[in-house]
DNA sequence: GCCATCAAGATTGCGAACAATCTGGGAAGA
DNA sequence: TCTTCCCAGATTGTTCGCAATCTTGATGGC
């Protein structure tokens, strides 16, 4: 899943890796001032290592920098969630086309496993089990398609979510609709069809999209204004 | 198309898009070492602001870091070649898919004319002049679409083929079929069918990357061994 | 003759100091 | 009282230098 365009982990990459932690996970807020000075006395490394995980973060387009001014959590707006989710959605789609090719027998086990829990976990009334089991076999089938570049985007697009990345799952009446979505995607995988498999993941984020358009007017804007600290955990689930 | 990530445009800024024209055009060459003094010699700035190009460029996949040797221009083998227009497709795509339904109708006109300049180029047999109004209308399109996300990883793509950057419209008998499909599409479009946009750039792309893969096995490794240098106007053009 | 070891040169990584720029608040004037 | 101007503090951008690491070529042992 690591980007192949970089080998080991140095201290400076830890900086980043751990940047790049401390904003998805909201402990630093979107629109929120990074002084360097700052956050080379918290992550206890020099400010030149953080000025260069800035870069990188600023890069891929998690912070944005702006000359003399800065860096700040960049603030994801709605509609630019949206097209983060469509742009996600066909790159995903891709993976599962290309897992319907290149997934291994062991793979396809290994999905299928996954798509046992999520079940059980919805029998029990488990939604963040349920959330964590849908993050699983998300990065499962693009580990199965073999799709380095696509693996690369879609990480990459992950990282910039931030602040929408709430779990649609909490929605009413969606999480035996997203069940059924998944266990299509799994058996077109499964049945090696490449067409199927591409169609139903297209199918099942559209789903999400739409969920996330519906939701996201109302619900987002009431937690960005108000407390923005407590409800940390979560931003470590996975849309679903 | 932009970045809108960050806003101005300082000497910094300069040395990244110069030192990534470098490599793009093929000056820089595939896997060579860049060693941080010299580039700096060249653009005239000072080691630090190479210094965090190389870390930009790095952060999209143009070179490759290895800590304590240095940067190099990544290599894209044959097969990532295969995964990058892949995932140029899917997200292209989308555009097409966008733009159908965000297009005005000055933009729906002027990818017609570009449409009707490719014909005539196509008629005068100047395939030089039909790669340009290929590369130009498909930009017009994702200029259309609105869609800042898919732009931008698009561009990002486009930065990464380097070597591949040929036209696979100098294949023999692949014009007429690459007209047919690019006349299909602006119709999607200016028909403000989605679906249609969607599936027929889906499957003008999808003609690319077979023409890619057929050709790419004998003729690339033909090129990247011997007359590196000499054929620099060849990576102007768009992969048609 | 071939391989391991080692030293010198080259290059990158990092830290500190200095210069350039921005921000915020207070003073002067209308 | 409000607006404008300007200065001090804070923060970023850049330069410089040095330590750490890698590379290359030579030397010596087998």
């Amino acid at each position: 899943m690591t980007s192949s365009i970089r080998r080991p982990a140095t201290t400076a990459d830890s900086a980043y890796e751990q940047l790049r932690s401390l904003i998805h996970r909201g402990e630093l807020q979107p629109n929120e001032r990074l002084v360097e000075a700052d956050l080379a006395e918290r992550l206890q490394v020099s400010r030149a290592v953080v000025r260069t995980a800035l870069v990188r973060l600023g890069q891929d387009g998690v912070v944005v920098l702006t000359p003399h001014r800065g860096a700040r959590v960049r603030m994801v707006t709605e509609s630019e969630a949206v097209e983060i989710v469509q742009a996600r959605a066909v790159l995903e789609a891709l993976t599962a086309r290309q897992a319907a090719v290149h997934a291994t027998a062991r793979e396809i086990a290994g999905l299928r496993r996954t798509l046992a829990r999520m079940r059980r976990k919805l029998d029990e009334n488990d939604l963040l089990g349920y959330s964590e089991g849908n993050a699983a076999l998300h990065a499962g089938i693009i580990a199965a398609s073999r799709h380095e570049t696509a693996a690369r985007l879609i990480a990459g697009l992950r990282g910039q979510m931030v602040r929408f990345q709430f779990r649609t799952i909490l929605v009413p009446g969606r999480p035996p609709e997203s069940l059924a979505e998944h266990t299509a995607i799994v058996e077109a995988i499964g049945a090696r069809d490449a067409d199927a498999a591409e169609s139903t993941m297209r199918h099942h984020l559209r789903g999400v999209e739409h969920t996330l358009s519906r939701t996201t007017g109302a619900a987002a804007r009431r937690r960005s204004r108000e407390n923005q600290d407590q409800d940390q955990a979560e931003h470590q689930a996975e849309t679903a």
